[in-house]
DNA sequence: TGTATAAATGTCAACGTTTACATTAAAATT
DNA sequence: AATTTTAATGTAAACGTTGACATTTATACA
């Protein structure tokens, strides 16, 4: 047997009307009437059909995001703040799982849209530039977090990953160190990019000249960092130093450092960006670049729910860049 | 302008029932209406609105799951596998975070039964009995995972947590190991309790009697791993082993024996519940009950979609409850 | 070429709400 | 007590699909 807001207003004994009224607290109805309502309500154990709603409201108050993998410590915590704003405003939150993969994530993109989300928080994989401008000329409400996309215009809540990689190696200079190696994130996106100018600079302000060899570009996940460590520290001439840009390939790192036998720091000075309670009860718990990825994620989710609301959070429909800062915390991984 | 399945009708020139049938690659189309369909589709930028669609159909292709906290690695596997298997078969997901807490779970579960998901993935508080038992009797698809609910008959996907925890601690006890402490998870989890049998199952098969000043009963977080395990080792008569019944309270019990200066296994014998790659390169690796967590979540999915299918799961109506084994990985925690 | 059959397409109600507008009932005013 | 004003409730169309059924068009057959 069906339930729905028209059974209620039979048992009510008034109109249908009267049961969406009382539903949204509307103001206008009698006490009495509430009373009859909210009884024939209960007794039916009728919930309302969003579903419906939705339709005719053309709202969902849901949100959707697209992350690059939940598996990762950093988007899980990106999922939770999200998922923490959006219910605190009266949505919910479709979570998909981008796996970095473009074609995933147009398909989510489109399986979104599809369900008429009222917004979406992207970590883009940098592609799909052509689809999203569309999504964004047809007034889909998106704001972009983490990355940017090469050719879109659209709100976005990113680190300073540059400042942040830049301290982290600059003091490892301080500490005397002088070939430092790095290995990077995908150096297509904002993110690969920006670590790689931090260490850069460090570099050239401290008149370190750029050594390519100490240069390897990884792919943010762990087998980059056991490989390129691993190449890194094979070479007679080795880093004395090492810098690595995210915490999956510090796990990487960790594990050929260990297969080797190498010693932090004595054989080896280490930072890293990105932070993890377990890095910091290592043997030689490592100096890391803490990102505030908890506001990253409450940030874009507030800043999209303004955008929801019809509220202007850029100036004169410039689209607006948030630009959220790092803390380097210095533990025991250098000399 | 808005754009529906009438716009591209008439773009087409054909009536809305062909659109429909086109977009759902309905046997019975002419090539060459087809042809002229997907191009106004394709034209007009047309998305199938999945609201309307869910509506008339009543069947939504999306479920919903609510876990416990998603910032714990056990969750975000959960998140993951169920969102994997989920969207093999063609549906969305909507990840709620109960964060434990009794009524936040019964909120979301309102939430998506307002929602009218197809079905619904439960890592139950145990609490709201009542409801859920409602829930079940209105013919929800329910699945629970990971645990059970007192007083509620429903399909579940569980872990063997007793076995488990026995084959990890007679480990400890085989290596010599008599005064063996234990930090619990809470009792009136069947996790919590589970692993406690175990631990107190391995005891008494060797002999050993049951010593409560060796039992700390924990909460599953990071707090009761640092707390519990300061109480255990500053007692001059302290155990020689420890076992720790998850991740996050293991991460707390690391702190605590960082902190206090002692080494594993030279100090202290250890053993885990839960596995992650992090404590496999720690100093000395810790053995640890490896759970089958990507399997959890996929078969409760798989489980989950078939309800909804309305293919029988269990036998002659009752719930079926399946149970998974866990491995237990010997690393160099033990003397 | 006309008719029977099969294939393709069209029509319209239904899904469960909300909301503009219309109507009725109650309260205030004379 | 009759009239105006205000408050409470009802009516019905709309949201964008789908699907049973009806109708039209194409094909096969005589």
């Amino acid at each position: 047997m069906k339930i729905n807001i028209k059974s209620v207003a039979d048992k009510a004994g008034v109109s249908t009307a009267t049961i969406s009224r009382v539903l949204r607290n509307y103001p206008g109805v009698r006490e009495k009437t509430k009373k009859r309502v909210l009884k024939a309500i209960s007794e039916l154990d009728y919930e309302v059909n969003a579903v419906a709603r939705s339709l005719r409201q053309r709202k969902t108050f849901t949100i959707g995001i697209i992350v690059g993998n939940v598996l990762s410590q950093f988007y899980s915590i990106i999922a939770k703040s999200v998922e923490d704003v959006a219910h605190k405003y009266g949505y919910n939150m479709i979570l998909c799982n981008g796996d970095d993969d473009p074609e995933k994530e147009l398909r989510y993109l489109k399986v979104l849209k599809a369900n008429r989300v009222d917004g979406i928080i992207l970590t883009p994989t940098g592609k799909n530039a052509d689809y999203i401008n569309r999504l964004i000329n047809t007034d889909a409400k998106i704001v972009l977090l983490d990355r940017l996309i090469d050719g879109v215009e659209c709100d976005a809540v990113l680190v300073d990953n540059e400042e942040g990689a830049y301290k982290a190696v600059k003091y490892l200079i301080d500490r005397g160190y002088r070939r430092i190696g790095i290995i990077t994130g995908y150096l297509d996106r904002t993110t690969g990019k920006g670590r790689l100018n931090g260490y850069l600079r460090a570099l050239s302000e401290a008149g370190i000249p750029r050594d390519d060899n100490l240069i390897k570009i990884g792919k943010f996940k762990k087998r980059s960092g056991i490989e390129l460590t691993r190449e890194l520290l094979q070479d007679p001439n080795r880093p004395e130093a090492l810098f690595v840009s995210n915490l999956d390939m510090t796990l990487g790192a960790m594990i050929t450092i260990k297969e080797m036998g190498l010693k932090i720091p004595d054989d080896l000075g280490m930072a890293v960006f990105d932070d993890s309670e377990w890095i910091s009860i290592l043997d030689s718990p490592l100096t890391a670049v803490i990102q505030p990825v908890h506001s990253l994620g409450s940030t874009a989710t507030e800043a999209l729910i303004k955008k929801i609301n019809g509220e202007k959070i850029g100036m004169n429909d410039k689209p607006i860049i948030i630009t959220l800062n790092t803390n380097l915390v210095i533990r025991n991984s250098t000399k």
